[in-house]
DNA sequence: GATTAAATCTAGTACGTACTAGAAAAGTCA
DNA sequence: TGACTTTTCTAGTACGTACTAGATTTAATC
């Protein structure tokens, strides 16, 4: 019962270390066998495939992503403006994603490289994720703190766009860090990137 | 001679297509060769290998996007403010990757899936397209018109990121186009999503 | 129309993949 | 220790992939 259960936390481990990194064709049974010292084989007395076992990986990743994103919205205070719980979802989620482990990162990694069966199973995931981010939408604009002459699913998918693509080039080596991105992301979509007065916006002076 | 030419555009055209929907993995040659009738070996005739016929695909598409934006900005009168230079070429890229042919598309939607000599072969060509966006947000930031106190190069890759992000979702057959997404990126990346007073930025009134 | 060249097909090879069956080993507990 | 269970390994199958060699057909040229 203890070995089992730790060998295959050791398999889900590596498995979200490759997806992470190497994407979801290059993850092969026999990569991850090799990485934790066994046969490909043996994979197989834990796991029943190679896509239920990639599946359990992403569905701890998305767990963790929205467990920290809902964690750091429920720290704020009662009275908050909803720019601030914009501004700590985008750090949530870019910590998860960049600075915290390879199963998030290992959902945002393969997306859009997985098999049909896959894609379907985390849908619903997904939605369940986007409504966070529209519901933090939905409230910065119904208070005015947000304008609301842009679609909110367009705003919504903006935001994850720029969080989301930025797995492509964050190196967590560099000198640019994880909140770095964030607190660019939350600076660029919320306050925008213009100086001075907006000629092409009406602003309330 | 003639023949020739018409079967290869063909071939590039099919993968180019296969490559925007489908991805890496799942475009093989024999899906291509079927897409155009014909038997797969006869491919080789016209390509020495799959790389081989996806670098010259994904070569094209650097080049048309290159050509739209450098097009876009082309157009602008002389005297222009920094931030319309930024929104034309938003636009130009958004036009090229949802709104345009299968090539552009190809090219973002790999992004991530290739194998390495392919990732090194267009290293270049992403460095050459990156350098025209560096060039938009200093003028920007020089000119005073962009605010100085983000990192610029992050600030290029979230613009990158919002706008390549949205292949994933963008869906050519639903009400919002390709345009559509291009102004909402360029609204909220340099306008900001915030309404009215902005009090976690000094705003100069 | 015959000859030559260009283009495609048929029929295969080699290899990597996920996955299976049954033997062997390692661990568990009386 | 010995009987039993759990875990891993050895050795394989079946299949899809990129790719090759040589025959065959199609097109162009004199």
């Amino acid at each position: 019962m203890k070995k089992s259960d730790r060998t295959r936390q050791d398999i889900l481990d590596a498995t979200a270390s490759s997806l992470a990194t190497a994407g979801y064709t290059a993850t092969t049974v026999k990569s991850i066998a090799e990485t934790i010292g066994m046969q490909d084989a043996s994979i197989y007395y834990h796991f029943s495939s190679k896509d239920e076992l990639v599946g359990e990986v992403l569905d701890i990743g998305t767990a963790r992503a929205v467990t920290a994103v809902d964690q750091a919205l429920a720290a704020l205070p009662d009275e908050h403006d909803p720019r601030e719980a914009l501004r700590v979802a985008i750090m949530a989620h870019a910590e998860a994603v960049l600075g915290g482990g390879d199963y998030p990162r290992a959902n945002v990694r393969t997306f859009g490289q997985l098999p049909p069966d896959l894609t379907q199973r985390h849908r619903q995931g997904h939605r369940n994720y986007g409504r966070i981010w529209t519901q933090l939408i939905d409230d910065g604009v119904e208070s005015g703190a947000l304008r609301g002459d842009l679609n909110r699913s367009v705003a919504r998918l903006i935001i994850m766009g720029a969080l989301c693509w930025a797995i492509e080039w964050f190196d967590a080596g560099e000198e640019v860090s994880a909140a770095d991105v964030g607190e660019h992301v939350f600076q660029m979509v919320v306050n925008g990137l213009s100086a001075g007065e907006q000629e092409s916006r009406t602003v309330s002076v």
